[in-house]
RNA sequence: GGAGAGAUGGCAGAGCGGUUGAUUGCAGCUGUCUUGAAAACAGCCGUAGGUGAUGAGCCUACCGUGGGUUCGAAUCCCUCUCUCUCCGCCA
């Protein structure tokens, strides 16, 4: 949520902004500020009238205590006649209030200066692309086959148990999420990250907290009977640690690390993009978030692009870094970077991670501040990134370091899996 | 799931219809003293919104949540949520 103040006084930026973000509906920016005038001046005779209506309640208390009852009684008269204004300004107030709320949360966050301009993905801006694109024989196969190949994992079983989108993973297919969970976990942790379980299911002011209501309760499986929604990220339980804190300055930034599986309903999704383990209702993620001072939050980004290249180096996988143009970031974000593999037997890339710095969007909602050298308390900044998500991870590297007769485990990975060759 | 008790500022803990945004203690901050620290003493010490200059000051709201009663509610009534104790069930 943007912070009212910012569009208060620099209306053309933010316009500029919503703009770079292909947002349409400009006309929102005017109707917000006319609703906020016109709040602030019912608020301020509501309070006007509050501060008469306390007067009076204090001198009628005085009067009781001096027996004077008959004045009292005409204190009360008068006091009387003020509560209908002001119950009447305060449900005027709760509209205008809901009103400006309601166009608050319809405007996506501004882009960073250096978001490129651009509507569609196609027009992101590759800033890296590093790693072999193997050279493989003509009969690759692609990963779904090699996990019928060498019995890794099964989507049909799992259509029998839950649903589509629900892969029972097996043997080495199961034993290769755990190493890459604990790979990932530990790798964070070495970066400084503070490793957290939070709950897998959470209420609804975390859902509404990081943005997820009120718009994408689609995307979310809803428990109906507690009303509990399953996250559909760690980012949602981890960055909710910090709603309605005040951190001391000293002890910014918070950096945490959260290894969860990810619940998400998908609707509408078809056709190759869901095929194999490219899009899933459910599957395993590591995310890091950071809690930063809004002066030092790009850098934090930037270590966290190069703490996720490092994995994928350590994957010995091929990927390439972009910076999303404005029409394809979030609706949250200031700038994100999204990192894909290389699916070598797909022929195409496949998004397995993006880190993006929210500024004070997500924290103005959460009210996830900080006290500033100056005693001052002020939103801080908030960042998450995958690091990383599993299924897409295991359908490149399965293709990529297949040869034929088996599949090759990056070192690195080897001490985690206690095998060095699928076959 | 059943019965009972409770929810107040960073923490502990008063208040139970009228200068109570809230006694007090601890923690924290500032000053005096000290070479420095500790101790002692004095002062400060919640958040949000409005109005001011993103200052001072002033106003309003907030004592788990949402309603109600009243001229006036932390205090009375109702709803919900959560916590604790006991019983039941259970990984």
């Amino acid at each position: 949520m943007l912070e009212i103040a910012l569009i208060r006084t620099n209306a053309d930026l933010v316009k500029a902004g919503l703009k770079k973000k292909h947002f349409k509906d400009l006309f929102l920016v005017d109707e917000l500020l006319q609703v906020d005038e016109k709040r602030r001046k019912v608020q301020q005779s509501l309070e006007e009238i509050r501060g008469k209506e306390n007067i009076l309640a204090k001198e009628i208390g005085d009067l009781f205590k001096q027996g004077k009852k008959a004045e009292a009684d005409e204190k009360k008269v008068q006091a009387t006649g003020l509560k209908e204004d002001s119950a009447r300004l305060t449900g005027e107030l709760a509209d205008l209030e809901d009103a400006q709320k309601d166009i608050l949360l319809q405007l996506p966050n501004l882009p960073h200066s250096s978001v490129p301009e651009g509507k569609t993905h196609e027009e992101n801006e590759v800033v890296k692309e590093a790693g072999q694109i193997p050279d493989l024989h003509e009969n690759a196969l692609p990963h779904w086959d090699l996990a019928k190949k060498y019995d890794l994992f099964d989507l049909e079983l799992g259509v029998k148990i839950t649903g589509a989108g629900f892969p029972v993973y097996k043997g080495k297919g199961a034993k290769l999420q755990r190493a890459l969970i604990s790979f990932f976990l530990d790798h964070a942790i070495d970066a400084g990250y503070f490793e957290v379980a939070p709950p897998h299911m959470v209420n609804e002011d975390s859902a509404r907290g990081t943005g997820q209501l009120p718009d994408k309760e689609g995307q979310m499986y809803h428990a109906t009977v507690d009303n509990f929604y399953l996250i559909p990220t760690a980012e949602v339980p981890v960055t909710n640690i910090y709603r309605d804190e005040i951190i001391e300055e000293r002890d910014l930034p918070k950096k945490n690390v959260a290894y969860t599986p990810c619940f998400r309903r998908e609707a509408g999704s078809y056709g190759k993009d869901v095929r194999g383990l490219n899009r899933l209702h459910q599957f395993d993620k590591v995310e890091i978030v950071q809690i930063q001072h809004p002066d030092r939050s790009y850098e934090t980004l930037e270590s966290m692009v190069k703490h996720i290249e490092g994995l994928l180096q350590l994957l010995e996988l091929p990927y390439r870094i972009l910076r999303l143009c404005g029409g394809d970031m979030s609706f949250t974000s200031a700038l994100t970077y999204d990192f894909e593999v290389y699916s070598a037997a797909q022929k195409r890339w496949l998004e397995v991670s993006s880190v993006s710095n929210f500024e004070t969007f997500q924290t103005n909602r959460l009210k996830a501040r900080f006290r500033d050298e100056n005693k001052k308390v002020r939103l801080a900044h908030s960042l998450n990134g995958s690091a990383l998500a599993l299924p897409r991870i295991v359908a490149s590297l399965l293709e990529n370091h297949q040869t034929g007769h088996d599949i090759r485990m990056p070192k690195a990975l080897v001490p985690y899996t206690g095998f060095d060759r699928i076959n």
